[in-house]
DNA sequence: CAGCGTTAAAGTCATTTTGACATTAACTGC
DNA sequence: GCAGTTAATGTCAAAATGACTTTAACGCTG
């Protein structure tokens, strides 16, 4: 029996928590509709066609699952144990996927596709694998040394340093001093200052930054073609 | 055309430059005997077989070609792009391990079997996509938040602040006061000190360290069975 | 066996970085 | 115009870092 090609995906999102108030990281998760897990919440992914990199087949069922269209991706790990399925073997590779707050937004409407914390005791128990997948996905992301990068993927090219320091907690899952993180970024150069300011606010108007890159993270799937 | 499982994997040892002197990473490499690239320096690896893991198949093709048993093995990335191979597709999971010099002793005599330096100019030219591959293992080593784990795996469990200082120099690439790399890691609760000294040199005797692990990485391939 | 060369280990000190907190600035709503 | 809130800057002690010096413990040489 030839061996089968999967891919599954973890897209992570920046939310206001509507209950708490903090920024959280949540994902998108699909109901499996048959047996096994049936009923169960599961990362979107499917099989990888015949013509397509793996790269392109997670882009590919993420958006087919979801709707969206997520300004990163990267790989994250491949499960091939020879008893994951009753009948052939079957390789998945994982995926990890970021997305913009304005990326969020295109989510597809079906009642089969809804929106769950990434960690935390909010978050759904998963089918297969799947948690250790997340937890994987989580793990790398905290301990990416450039967090300049997962800020930028996750708020768009324009941000006030609150909403750079929101994604930094949420990552690290910590609290972390405004004034503090405010001199740290300063000091280094991956953000610019530009000269707009966050408008329509109740308070005193933060000003706007920008990411300046320092190229693609060496792990990141080219998807240019 | 079903696809091909393969693994390939990326050995790393410490190896003192016969030349230079300074300590620096060498992996083991085997020669191809066939076309493609015939001729050319290639990571070891081969085939998944249909009953084993494919972390096993890593562990299995490695010690096969070289000889060896690695302290240490870790996933590293799926190469899968349809047109890898002219025939059916053929997706090569990549691995790499870390050698204690104890273990490199252990490698078989072979002429198509040597070792070279993992990076630098005297690094040789490889078959395939495996530069990449190696360039990636190199990239993740030096990533990696912690550096006592990988410096155990390539020293056993005994070994001096020198030599462990050394690794360090030889995964980042750059010198080390070794005062203050004595007073870091002494802060540190990773590594702690035994009563035994390192007997035989011709200066004072240092004394033996040990390391203390916290828990496997979370990407260590489980092979205790 | 005293002195020298070499490496191990500990200590010194100025500079930089960090964490905790205070102060000033700029806006909205009443 | 004043209270309330967030943005942005400033202050300062504690901790960490980098460059260097000093002392200790060997083997080797004469």
């Amino acid at each position: 029996m030839p061996p089968a090609l999967a891919v599954s995906t973890v897209i992570l999102g920046i939310r206001t928590d509507p209950e708490h108030g903090g920024t959280r990281l949540w994902m998108p998760l699909v109901k499996r509709i048959r047996q096994p897990y049936r009923g169960q919440w599961a990362l979107p992914g499917g099989p990888v066609g015949a013509r397509e990199s793996l790269g392109e087949a997670a882009g590919r069922t993420l958006a087919e699952t979801t709707g969206l269209r997520p300004s990163y991706l990267e790989q994250l790990y491949t499960f091939g144990d020879p008893d994951r399925s009753p009948t052939q073997r079957l390789v998945t590779i994982a995926y990890f996927a970021l997305l913009t707050e304005a990326q969020v937004g295109a989510t597809v409407s079906d009642p089969n596709v809804a929106w769950y914390p990434a960690y935390g005791e909010h978050s759904p128990q998963l089918a297969f694998d799947h948690r250790k997948i997340v937890d994987y996905a989580l793990w790398r992301l905290r301990n990416k040394t450039e967090y300049g990068q997962v800020a930028h993927r996750l708020l768009g090219d324009r941000f006030t340093l609150a909403q750079l320091r929101e994604v930094y907690e949420a990552v690290l899952g910590r609290s972390l001093d405004p004034a503090n993180f405010r001199r740290q970024l300063k000091n280094t150069s991956s953000i610019e200052a530009t000269d707009e300011f966050l408008a329509g606010g109740k308070h005193r108007p933060p000003r706007l930054y920008r990411y300046i890159g320092h190229g693609p993270d060496p792990l990141e799937v080219d998807r240019t073609s």
